[in-house]
DNA sequence: GTGCGTTATATTAACTTGGGAATAACGAAC
DNA sequence: GTTCGTTATTCCCAAGTTAATATAACGCAC
């Protein structure tokens, strides 16, 4: 069974949750995200990150197969990184192939345990009616 | 009792709800809003800025009071309006005191349902344990 | 040591959002 | 018709965010 209900596919670019394709005129909406002393340390966005970088090797590459800026990508990843309890990727400059960046399992962790409160985000969500 | 837990301060900048003070270091925070279309129709801001157009009588003393420009306020009034089943506010220009903008009874109704739905929200925020 | 593609870093440009200022229109009170 | 403070509307600017560009550092393969 396809996961594309309970985890969105990791190319879309919303970042907003609703109640999925409905018919009603009005949906509830809204994002989740967990911060840290203020900070945003997972979002949406940043967990899709984290799976292009298991996906493709490094920031790089992960930043272009979704259209950001290797700078803003490398941005996150640091920011995640000071964050977290434990890093969340192994980054290598240089190196036969130029270096890379791998997930740590704090990182597999991460993007397993953001996408389970997401669905029940998703879940709480689907209750919602809308009152207009 | 004061209702300042289920229902935030007016005046409050913070959009975004969160699970309060908490000794946790990571928190599971979000925003709800609802949509019509895809468009914005009821925000955080956009309801505080309805009660405070209740409470001062035009767009233009409510604007000022939460240090929001005119313009931007005039804006999200009239998106509102536009997007709702019926008009949230009446506004009239002209008169012995320059004219002014009050609530309708839908304009009432739509405060009170998104501020039951914010502590929907927030109950469900309180139940989640961020998984670091 | 040279080549390679990456990480790392700084600088600049572009875009978005909201604020400020200015002006006209409004309409009841006087 | 004058006054008043509001709504309504346009134009411009400031600030913050994101994208784009450029350059250096890195380290293994060869």
């Amino acid at each position: 069974m396809k996961d594309s209900v309970s985890r969105p596919a990791a190319h879309s670019r919303d970042r907003a949750l609703g109640t999925g394709p409905s018919v009603k005129s009005y949906q509830v909406t809204g994002r989740l995200w967990i911060e840290k002393s203020g900070e945003t340390y997972l979002s949406w966005g940043r967990v899709v990150l984290l799976e292009r970088i298991r996906e493709h090797g490094s920031i790089s590459s992960a930043a272009r197969s979704m259209g950001m800026g290797y700078r803003h990508a490398w941005d996150l990843v640091e920011e995640m990184n000071r964050l977290a309890p434990r890093p969340l990727v192994e980054r290598a400059a240089g190196g036969s192939h130029g270096g890379g960046t791998r997930l740590t399992p704090t990182g597999e962790e991460a993007i397993e345990g953001f996408w389970k409160l997401v669905a029940d985000f998703r879940r709480f969500l689907a209750r919602q009616r809308p009152q207009v």
